[in-house]
DNA sequence: GTCTATAACTAGATAGAC
DNA sequence: GTCTATCTAGTTATAGAC
């Protein structure tokens, strides 16, 4: 029955993105779907199955939206370049494309750091498929910059962004910041935006200024 | 014995590094160290007790490193934001300042997003007192920033940051970015101070501009 | 402080009845 | 497709000799 697959799948993804995927039991995953023990290896043919089926149902969903949003930017007429990291980043992070986001967004987030063989593998493809789709459309706002800086400072983006994926543990533990509200998506986000895009338009390297020991 | 402490420290942060906290056994740990297995509990009690005590050692020389080349770049006279950031970032990425760095650098990237609940309560400690450090210098540069928003451009940074240390496995892996080197400390060093200097510096939020499904 | 031996438990996986 | 029962191997932790 399908019903059994995704009563897995959902408790798979809230467990893994709790406890993270090595703490995390099929016994646990189990017992939190109220299926058998048995079925994970029936259906995912084990835990390793299982751990990718859980991270490819939210990646390709997530791509998908990026691609959706840029779309329809680019529908609009010429996007700006907040148009565009946008598209890229809002579908990460709010929790409207999604009735479960607020649960996955986390695992997700994790994804990128934990070390689990699988999904090392997987994660660059997508990674680079859709990195792929917005690659001319950061040229196009960024003539000047060599197609090897474009990477590196997309990267420094994803960094940002994926912590804030995360949870940001630091956002909302740190005492220091109790200013801010890491359950403002909106501000999140466009704070976020207005950050990156000025890092990607920000000029060469300046010259290393502080002094190594 | 001190030397047999230090051979369990120093085979745990290779196998945490490496495999992740939960996939990481003691039996791995202590076979590798070359030391009983036993020993682990009577020097720390358990495997939490050296979780934390594996951190600990490393977050205090990364914190003291940062803290120093501010002062340093203090001394010299009145440092640029970017030599400010550099402080903070520098020691993070910088397989001078420690012999066995390239090793724990990919441990200290996940730290922050390890669910462990021993550094989910050490952590935030650690970075507030640091931040508490840097803020001033921040301040004098951005003087028409509010605080709050000051804390949330620190929280981008130090995702990319995190993400640079993390080993960026989309860096290695990715296909499209065969052009970057990940290895280049210096080149990545000097591109995320660059990046996100400009972050820091940006104009406030732009009007949300995709629109939303 | 260090070791062996082992207790007490949990893990993933599977055979076979239904 | 789903279940029970169980196997094998791994885990942390500890008691007690040296």
């Amino acid at each position: 029955m399908a019903e059994t697959k995704d009563k897995i799948l959902d408790a798979a993804e809230l467990l893994f993105a709790e406890k993270g995927l090595g703490d995390t039991s099929l016994r646990a995953i189990t017992q939190a779907a109220d299926v058998n023990l048995a079925a994970v290896n029936y259906h995912f043919g084990g835990k390793d199955g299982l751990v990718l089926a859980v991270y490819e149902r939210r990646i390709d969903s997530l791509n998908k939206r990026r691609l959706q949003l840029l779309e329809q930017a680019r529908s609009a007429g010429s996007p700006g370049l907040e148009a565009v990291l946008e598209a890229y980043i809002r579908p990460a992070l709010d929790v409207r494309f999604e009735p479960a986001a607020a649960r996955y967004i986390k695992l997700l987030g994790r994804a990128y750091t934990e070390p689990n063989e699988q999904l090392r593998a997987f994660l660059p493809k997508q990674y680079d498929d859709v990195m792929e789709c917005f690659k001319p459309e950061l040229q196009r706002h960024l003539p000047g910059l060599a197609k090897e800086e474009i990477y590196w400072r997309m990267h420094f983006c994803v960094g940002a962004l994926i912590y804030c994926m995360a949870g940001a543990d630091m956002m909302t533990m740190s005492s220091a910041c109790q200013l801010c509200d890491p359950n403002d998506t909106e501000g999140m986000i466009s704070r976020l935006v207005a950050f990156v895009a000025a890092g990607m338009r920000s000029a060469g390297q300046p010259p290393a200024s502080v002094q190594v020991v």
